[in-house]
DNA sequence: GCATGATTCAAACGTTCGTTTGAATTTTGT
DNA sequence: ACAAAATTCAAACGAACGTTTGAATCATGC
């Protein structure tokens, strides 16, 4: 078993997942060397191979060490309002704090690496390796299919599909947030700082989706949209876009 | 110059343009070789760095192909609805219109590729290459700055700091689902099929965006919320998250 | 029709990658 | 204390990477 004693455990793997979680995030799976990561962790090159086996396997465990506490919470969370709820609808903003809220509270995590790997995860859901569109999926079902039974029950008057879509844009924006994805520097032109601390876009982000998860639907005023929209296409595609 | 004849322009180029977007779409800039591009372009090796100089210009150029028409679209579609409004604040849900459905033509593009350079866009958002970083900015500069100013018409209550999150929020979940992101498969505990043409999905999430955009703002119910949030961090923080 | 420039091509360059090896070192069990 | 197991280490492996080279091939203008 290699049980450790407690007190002196090599750190040596937890070095290694804290460097390759950084280093992920930052640059990228692809672009991230087995050598920066162990120049970083301060170990041996062998000892991803002799801890983890191969590459592959040590993004495996940098994300099951955080997803499956993070995901158990926010079942946890959806429980406890259920329990409370005793069977009534629940309002689909208690609803989203369940899935937003524990995200906070990894950002939190006194080892101090939750809010890094956070930001790893919203860039790993756009991320193409293999390994991480397998393993992901895995990990959200049930999350997923949990969560959507209870805003089918918040929204009853929201058909299936459109009730789907919905959550589909509300990972987005939630993903995208959580990766820190300024790279359209939407700060830039206006300033945010010292309001970009986890619990105030939080604050921002519960209303917002869940505003748009009880948006009216848009079946009455689409088909005028759809062929305004339709007009425009033609209009823009006929002239030299510059 | 190297002006070609029209009729028979030396191809490779495109077909290297064309080659390379579709394999940064599907893996990834730093896990795309050009072995891969110049072979699937069924063109030599070496005629990626005469044409292009580096593997750095050519994701370069992919992207300046087609973002900069792109861009100038979602303009000139501002352009005309303030025109017609004249000086009359406009419907959220127009405005978002105009980021949204050039989009949609980019998709149409006869020339095919139009589609994969969409979900290539909306994955590049979070790439960390350094090249992608700092040249998305700059396309999209001018872009973030003349919508602010027409949200912040249209929703003069909103301060200008959570409309700044706002339109974070809008461009994730654009750029999410730009991306096909079906990582998490919430498509496969529901049937999506047949409904995922770009128009439908423009016509759900239109509104989904509107209506966050339009939100109450978090101030009145915040802290409620807020503290409710702590009280279950804890709660969660001291159970064994399994 | 031939010289000139543009393009393609096979081959090789040096570097870095993930992984393996086998000996040295540390930790553990008795 | 000592044998056995676990871990670390320096060094090297072959493969694949982006890029360069120089000759071969193609197109073009006079």
């Amino acid at each position: 078993m290699s049980l450790r004693s407690s007190a002196s455990l090599p750190d040596t793997r937890d070095r290694i997942l804290a460097a390759a979680e950084t280093l992920f995030m930052e640059r990228g799976y692809a672009a991230t060397s087995l050598r920066m990561i162990t120049a970083k962790a301060r170990v041996n090159l062998a000892a991803v191979n002799y801890h983890f086996g191969s590459k592959e396997s040590l993004i495996r465990e940098v994300f099951e060490r955080r997803l499956g506490p993070l995901n158990a919470a926010r079942l946890a969370y959806l429980d406890r309002l259920e329990d409370k709820a005793q069977g009534r609808a629940l309002p689909v903003e208690r609803i989203v704090e369940a899935i937003v809220v524990p995200a906070l509270q990894v950002s939190r995590d006194p080892l101090g690496g939750g809010a890094v790997f956070l930001r790893l995860l919203g860039r790993a859901i756009s991320e193409p390796a293999s390994y991480v569109r397998e393993t992901l999926p895995a990990h959200y079902r049930e999350v997923i299919i949990r969560f959507k039974d209870a805003f089918s029950r918040a929204l009853p008057h929201v058909p299936e599909q459109d009730l789907a879509w919905r959550m589909h844009f509300m990972f987005g924006a939630m993903s995208y947030t959580m990766a820190g994805n300024d790279a359209l520097q939407l700060i830039g032109s206006c300033q945010l700082d010292g309001v970009d601390d986890a619990e105030s876009i939080i604050r921002r982000l519960v209303p917002f989706l869940a505003a748009g998860l009880k948006a009216p639907l848009a079946d009455s005023q689409a088909r005028r949209g759809s062929i305004a929209a339709r007009k425009s296409i033609n209009a823009v595609g006929s002239r030299k876009a510059a």
